[in-house]
DNA sequence: ACCCAGGGTCATA
DNA sequence: TATGACCATGGG
């Protein structure tokens, strides 16, 4: 028996919830926005923030980076920490606007657009990996506290290692395929909603077979 | 009433 | 390097 691969594990949710088409949103920008606004955030609060951005024509790099901070932060209070994350939305579009907007950051290669991401105060790792792969479309592998404490529950790894770590564990043990990278970080997130949370037992959980968690 | 959500920064030791 | 405080709304 060959050990459970991450693989399998990605096709086990895969046929149990289907494809999730992360991430929502009509545009790269808009991407980059919400992965700001994200940040230990219900996405229900985004959507409204994002619908109040829209509804002012403010869902644009300019307007965001020249506009008061107060009134940014009016348009998204309702994603919460709304004054810090009116203040990193306006570091990330000035720094954004600098680089020359999408059509410029397109062309660097991934590791220099990861730092130029990470160099923005207020996008972290995850923020950045957000983007990456979801606006850019780069294969990068993001880290989540769900991909934490499932895999760490399935015994696949230890969750206390470092974010870099567990990047590069997922990303040497899978194909560098961006349509997996974002089909499994999305049914991840929607797996520790929908069936994960549920204990005791882990009822109705498809990888309860393989979870030395389950039942306790 | 409590808990947490698709984190990150900064001060302190 | 490693904790802890802080940010703040809204749904369960």
């Amino acid at each position: 028996m060959p050990r459970k691969t991450l693989h399998a594990i990605f096709e086990q949710l895969l046929a149990a919830y289907g494809p999730q088409h992360w991430w929502p949103g009509e545009t790269p920008f808009e991407v980059m926005v919400g992965a700001v606004l994200t940040q230990n955030t219900a996405w229900g609060n985004v959507e409204k923030a994002i619908a109040n951005l829209v509804a002012n024509g403010a869902l644009d790099a300019e307007v965001i980076a020249a506009c008061p901070a107060r009134r940014l932060a009016e348009w998204i209070r309702p994603s919460g920490y709304f004054n810090i994350k009116a203040r990193r939305l306006q570091n990330f579009c000035r720094w954004y606007l600098e680089q020359g907007g999408f059509e410029a950051l397109r062309k660097w290669p991934t590791q220099e657009l990861r730092h130029g991401l990470l160099s923005v105060n207020g996008v972290g790792p995850e923020t950045a990996d957000d983007m990456l792969l979801y606006a850019f479309e780069r294969p990068v592998f993001v880290i989540d506290a769900y991909t934490r404490r499932l895999f760490s529950r399935l015994g696949m790894l230890d969750g206390e290692l470092g974010y870099e770590t567990l990047r590069r564990h997922f990303e040497e043990e899978l194909p560098a395929d961006v349509e997996l990278f974002k089909e499994f970080h999305a049914l991840i997130v929607y797996h520790a909603k929908a069936a994960c949370r549920k204990r005791p037992l882990c009822v109705g959980c498809p990888l309860a077979a393989a979870c030395p968690a389950a039942g306790d």
